[in-house]
DNA sequence: TTAAATTGAGATAATTTTATCTTAATTAAA
DNA sequence: TTTAATTAAGATAAAATTATCTCAATTTAA
């Protein structure tokens, strides 16, 4: 479904937004412990989601990553998704051709269609203040 | 949604069942041709479908692949998934959850299980008979 | 002012996926 | 019986993804 990135992408931003939630910022290391990735690729795709403004970072000692709490009801999984791994999941054929459409549909179109809405509609409506507090009051897990 | 090799197996083995329907063999050349696909990389992954039984080949002068046309509306969707994907994309947690489940849900857990069980249903309900028709009537594309 | 703790960025490495190449085995036709 | 056309299988290569390493830049505290 999502590319491993956009997973430890989606787990560290919810993270992120659970923590922010209760006023803490919070470290690479930190976050790379609680969500059990590996810390160095999670840098990576951290500095993604800074260079598209989805989340603040701040360096040096006390340094991290934070969220302000006003937009945390306002950024949706799909803006993390769209940052990481560009919007093939809505738009790619499910069969792989390259100008599937109803004018010229592979032999699945119209049940992907049906689908990738209901993936589309799940993550535009999605936002993080939802998500942080489901893992703050302890109903859902960000790791094993 | 599925990998490349899992897009190519589908339209392949569908392109065999329109040839099939007909009373057609057609060959790995061909295959490639009509679904616009490599061909070596087409040929391993028709290998993969042979041993699992969901076509069949023959070697030599006017050799190819073919699928007994009793059984293209007993063959599913889900077993060429099967076959060469396995049952990842619908097992595997959304946010790569190693044990995620009802008692312990990732924060996506529920709205995923609604969209993998449509996706697990299409499969298992979608046969290769009602594609092969759709292929040769005009209705739906292999390529492009 | 210096040192320590942090993120940023670019280079590199490992792994997986995608793709190709070569040779063997098989089949049918000439 | 020989040759041509085909698939099978294993080795290899290329590309993409995942992951790590090193050093620079920044920030705060001592």
């Amino acid at each position: 479904m999502f590319s491993k990135a956009c997973e430890y992408g989606i787990r560290a931003v919810i993270y992120i937004a659970a923590n922010s939630n209760e006023g803490r910022r919070v470290s690479l290391k930190a976050i790379a412990k609680h969500i059990d990735s590996p810390e160095a690729f999670t840098a990576k795709i951290l500095q993604i989601l800074v260079r598209h403004n989805i989340i603040n970072s701040v360096r040096g000692i006390n340094g991290g990553f934070e969220i302000e709490k006003q937009n945390l009801d306002v950024i949706l999984l799909a803006d993390i998704v769209k940052a990481i791994d560009g919007d093939q999941i809505y738009k790619r054929c499910g069969l792989g051709l390259h100008a599937c459409s109803e004018a010229h549909p592979c032999p699945v179109h119209y049940q992907f269609v049906t689908i990738k809405n209901g993936l589309r509609t799940l993550l535009e409506t999605t936002n993080l203040k939802t998500l942080a507090l489901e893992v703050n009051s302890g109903l859902s897990f960000l790791k094993i």
